[in-house]
DNA sequence: GGAATCATGTGAT
DNA sequence: ATCACATGATTCC
């Protein structure tokens, strides 16, 4: 592993993000959010990984624009329940609120969405096409899936893992036929991580595959802004069942567009990061870096 | 601060 | 029916 962080520094020369950024950002989480030891400063993290503090630095702000210190800021528990804050979500147009399609996202990724409800896929069965790529991103290898109508997966894989997580997301429409395609994903991939590429005239196309209820609480995440965060609780009362936070979680865990429907978005009540399907160190990565994003 | 325990809605089997 | 959950509140330490 030091070995291997040893030749990434050795490397890192140019001001580009890296696909191998992650490796780095991971380790430091990992080291500060299941420290056993006492909280070590930036120094002894930057040693144990065999980099010096300036390298270290480097990685740090090519991959979000922030400083070490800053991260380390972003990814406590004190900056989660900021990010809760007190305001409620933003009132939407009317349009967005009945249909259950419509334009989304106030302040960042902006995407329209539609949904595609059980009966939908499953009436045309093995009509649903995926096809499908591997893409390096600031959190790891990403796999994305999509249809003739638009983005519909969008997976993590730690180095080695890419068939699992295949597997993965290909059983969650087992109906569909599957084929790989990197040209077809390649500008999705392209275009969902860089930020630049972000616009509201030109909308990010996704299809939300679900259950109306799983699909409510995914419409539900993509108006919590960027550098802000919600409760399983706060959107359970905002889909109207104030009881089912641990479904709306469940729901949440279920989510085949991460990322772009912003799961790392959702908080216990208590700020604290209570799960996520790819990895909590992911879901820390995630708000860090959106911290660092203007 | 935990740990144990309970009420709880949804979805898969 | 039953079970597994990315919850949350309560009640003990």
């Amino acid at each position: 592993m030091t070995a291997v962080l040893n030749d990434i520094a050795a490397n890192a020369v140019d001001a580009t993000p890296h696909g191998s950024d992650y490796e780095i950002i991971s380790a430091v989480i990992a080291m500060i959010s299941e420290g056993y030891r006492a909280q070590p400063g930036l120094e002894t993290i930057a040693a144990q990984l065999g980099l010096s503090p300036t390298a270290l630095q480097k990685v740090f702000s090519r991959w979000a624009g922030l400083s070490p210190k800053a991260f380390l800021q972003a990814v406590t528990l004190d900056h989660a329940k900021r990010l809760l804050g007190q305001e409620h979500l933003p009132l939407l147009e009317a349009s967005y609120e009945l249909g259950l399609s419509g334009p989304g996202r106030l302040h960042d990724l902006f995407v329209t969405h539609e949904a595609m409800s059980p009966g939908e896929w499953k009436a045309s069965g093995a009509g649903l096409h995926i096809r499908y790529g591997f893409h390096p991103s600031p959190f790891g290898t990403a796999l994305v899936m999509i249809t003739g109508r638009g983005l519909a997966g969008l997976a993590f894989a730690d180095a080695g893992q890419e068939r699992t997580v295949y597997d993965d997301m290909a059983s969650r429409w087992s109906q569909a036929s599957y084929i790989e395609d990197s040209a077809a994903t390649a500008p999705y991939a392209a275009r969902i991580f860089n930020p630049e590429q972000w616009s509201a005239e030109q909308p990010l196309k996704v299809v939300l595959i679900g259950t109306d209820f799983q699909v409510q609480v995914w419409e539900s995440l993509l108006k919590i802004p960027m550098n802000k965060a919600r409760t399983y609780s706060d959107i359970a009362a905002e889909i109207g069942r104030p009881k089912a936070s641990r479904a709306v979680g469940a729901a949440i865990g279920r989510n085949p567009v991460s990322f772009v429907v912003p799961c790392h978005r959702a908080l216990g009540k208590s700020g604290a990061l209570t799960g996520y399907h790819w990895g909590l160190t992911r879901k820390r990565a995630m708000l860090g870096w959106e911290a660092g994003q203007s």
